[in-house]
DNA sequence: TAGTATTAACTAACTGTTTAATTAATGACG
DNA sequence: CGTCATTAATTAAACAGTTAGTTAATACTA
């Protein structure tokens, strides 16, 4: 919708740069913002030449789009693996949680440029991107909502409003990684450390599943299978993030 | 200790013209951050020539670290308050719950300062405020954790990991301000709207009070006092913010 | 060779910061 | 009290560095 150029011919070289430079992008705008993100930096960065950028995306804002839209599609794509109905209601929320926490994990530019669009839309200085959004995330909320209605309807899950079961799973693993670094500094402890994360992720799913089902036991019984199912990705380069800018 | 000049005199028109450039500050970083605010603006918003934030605060770092400890420590005190012994741990929570809410409704720009600092800490941006924010954070941190534990030592909470319960809570508040703007276009809702907001704030300590305490009955008993002890403030300009930048 | 992909050099606009000059406040002192 | 000297507060204008965006020329390739 947004890209300029279609991508017309089978991966020849400029596909290849084509996508070399949206993968630059989506680091450097995640880390800097769409203003404070430099071009010559992307283009360095996936080592084209600037007018490469203006060649394939339109302009700045165009690129920053197109970064937005990729990592959106793929992370709902993602997002709704989890939720796959053959799983009870409750389990699909405990799943959804710690496939968002990993997510988050192994691919922290994806959570940096997606919170950059939320302050960006929090301030209206998106224009146009609505048809997009709508088409991206509405099928996943709906999926998350009727799976904590349906719970609430079978007695596997508590009575409560399920935009507000919605804002806590994400937000609770948002906030962890939002406010880790701050809470490093001001308490001196290390967030990031493996044994750290490991304790946060059971943490979070057994909150979770202490929470929001009617039979505690039989949430902390689920808890332990998905956890069991679902082993924590290897983290690679969290530590490097130190060195990096 | 970042103030280049002490407040010697009492409040001559040199205090007043300083006050309106830090609030001016304030604003701006919070909309668009330490790279993207504009120094002119501050100014003009201020009233204010533009050397003279170089005449008060050092340079622009200078008055976005004075612009962070100002809210930083407001923030702080306010939620301590929150946080009075005389109350149960769990009822101290959901008060903290209650009081972190209605913070971020009432003071938008304080919050939006607070997520830009967040994530210029996530990039290590940061440059050695860390002895600011161990001396304001960390009181904070360590009776809300305190809180948890003597609520489950004394059987009132569920077993839990603290710290968890400190992101969970504080992270719903803050992700659905942040999500808010987007899930509206995305889903085609209204999030400011005051009823949505009354009806968000009840959930999110409703969900706590099912969640955290041993005994659910107590918990929503608790829920119910202080709804009524706190009631929702008066949101004054949250619908003005779509025609403001 | 014709069109696509890529490059290097260039520009116009913007922005943080400084400088030097001007006005207001404060204090000294006869 | 008044007059002057000194400091504090404020202003307008310019500087210096950076950045998004352009252009025109060049390499590649089918």
């Amino acid at each position: 919708m947004t890209n300029s150029k279609t991508i017309s011919t089978n991966s020849s070289r400029a596909e290849q740069t084509r996508a070399a430079i949206l993968k630059a992008a989506i680091r450097e705008f995640g880390a800097h913002g769409l203003s404070g993100a430099r071009i010559d930096a992307i283009a360095q960065a996936a080592s084209a030449n600037k007018a490469l950028l203006y060649y394939y995306f339109k302009n700045k804002e165009g690129l920053y789009s197109a970064a937005i839209e990729s990592v959106s599609a793929e992370v709902v794509h993602n997002a709704l693996a989890a939720l796959d109905p053959k799983y009870s209601p409750g389990e699909r929320l405990l799943r959804c949680a710690l496939n968002h926490f990993d997510r988050i994990l192994t691919k922290h530019e994806f959570q940096s440029l997606l919170q950059q669009e939320m302050v960006r839309v929090q301030r209206n200085e998106h224009h146009g991107e609505t048809a997009f959004f709508q088409s991206t995330f509405r099928p996943l909320m709906e999926r998350l909502l009727s799976a904590v209605e349906e719970g609430v309807r079978a007695g596997e899950l508590c009575k409560a409003e399920p935009m507000q079961v919605v804002y806590a799973i994400f937000g609770t693993n948002v906030f962890y990684f939002l406010s880790a670094p701050m809470v490093a500094t001001a308490l001196g402890i290390e967030p990031f450390h493996p044994q750290a994360l490991e304790a946060r992720r059971r943490g979070a799913v057994q909150l979770w599943g202490n929470a929001l089902f009617v039979d505690r036991a039989h949430g902390a019984k689920l808890v332990q299978k998905v956890l069991r199912q679902m082993p924590m990705p290897e983290v690679k380069d969290f530590q490097l993030r130190r060195k990096f800018a």
